[in-house]
DNA sequence: TATTTATGTAACGAACTAGTCCCTAACATT
DNA sequence: AATGTTAGGGACTAGTTCGTTACATAAATA
């Protein structure tokens, strides 16, 4: 047989000429995908490292990683980055307060329901009583990010008049994820125990509009 | 030494004079109650049947049980029983209809708070896509009481004109859950990732009295 | 009294699983 | 080209874990 000069995509093709750095990259990505389809599924217990490739990439993990929970930190790592990252893009400046909150919850809501990978690894964590999350150091100076930002808008809603005085800021961020999360989290219990479904786009799209009215209704109620 | 009679709380204590039935519950419900902390600790791959007590219990778990997913299935049906049993004595009869759904919010709040073993549970559930919560048929009928009281809690509130029109009873449910269920869901990654206490009694009572806010700004508010 | 039911103790084995060892190939350096 | 370094393929292992079984015995029931 000779050798086929093909740039065709093999899953079994040697990418020749890669420097050990690029290497590297690309052998921990690579791993990292397939460990968090894994972590995500089947939970830090649950999931089995064997399964997590075969035993060729098995051996790459050990080689990359100290072990499975480092592998499991990994992963972690990256989808709460990834989250963050995507906060940071939505446009909070334009329009009244209110405009500017509502565009942050809908885009919350499609957040977590596009991305049930985060959500499942963050409700894996809280079974863990987070014992992983305190282990990655990057992580808590980031998520004062998403506060400022609140801390922000709240303070234009006063000034603007819509809001009424005393928001924290920290507890608009818990009232909007928990309602958001929960969505994602909870949607297998709560589709069967009250036969709905969660998932369509027409649900999705209510229900990004319905937090929205939920917390803005409780922003700007004055009593 | 001489046999001791005492009445005194000895766990090696023998219970003489019990009939097969009587046995038989005492030793499913010493099951259960030890299977439950330990599940709700690790999960259902992470709990280690040989972990769950000594080698006496082990024997009558096979004894009673076909095997750990028919112990873990008891355990999530009586939890869920519990909750379901607690919702049923809610007074939402007193009163106008907005003091019974505050009454009904802050008992959900506290409910969640005072069991996190059932929140444990459910969030397992979901990570396994309530594979086993559709094994166990009693379920799903008990489940529409909530619904229904709440239906006859919003038919009040628009009676007495303090809620606005066409809320649906199950959209109320889930966004009152939501929340209450969060708290509890997500203390640990939240309370590391803000530095914040939810556990307090104090941060407790503000929360519950917050998601009654929340909920009922929203269904009373007029646009 | 005889029989069934329940349970304490020990041990077992088959299947599984995280992690390791050896060896070869690919790349880097001189 | 020769030698060293980094990367990884395949098999193996040491330790667990679930589920079972054997055996003894005591208590409830017929």
């Amino acid at each position: 047989m000779p050798k086929a000069s093909s740039d065709a995509p093999d899953p079994k093709a040697k990418q020749p000429r890669r420097s050990h750095a690029e290497a590297r990259e690309a052998a921990i990505a690579q791993i990292v995908d397939i460990a968090t389809q894994e972590f995500v599924e089947k939970g830090l217990a649950g999931a089995r490292i064997d399964e997590i490739a075969g035993k060729a990439t098995k051996r790459k993990i050990y080689y990359y990683f100290e072990g499975k929970e480092e592998l499991y930190r990994a992963v972690l790592e990256r989808a709460y980055r990834q989250v963050r990252e995507s906060e940071a893009q939505v446009d909070i400046a334009s329009g009244t307060a209110v405009e500017a909150l509502r565009r942050l919850i809908e885009h919350d809501v499609h957040y977590h329901a596009r991305h049930p990978e985060l959500v499942r690894l963050v409700m894996n964590e809280n079974i863990h009583r987070a014992q992983h999350l305190k282990q990655i150091a990057a992580l808590p100076s980031r998520n004062h990010s998403v506060i400022e930002i609140l801390a922000q808008l709240i303070a234009r809603g006063e000034a603007e008049g819509s809001f009424r005085a005393g928001i924290d800021p920290v507890e608009l961020h818990l009232n909007m994820t928990a309602l958001a999360f929960y969505n994602v989290s909870n949607q297998f219990t709560f589709a069967h125990n009250f036969g709905v479904d969660m998932t369509s786009e027409t649900a999705l799209a209510r229900r990004a509009s319905q937090v929205a009215d939920i917390i803005i209704a409780w922003v700007t109620h004055k009593d």
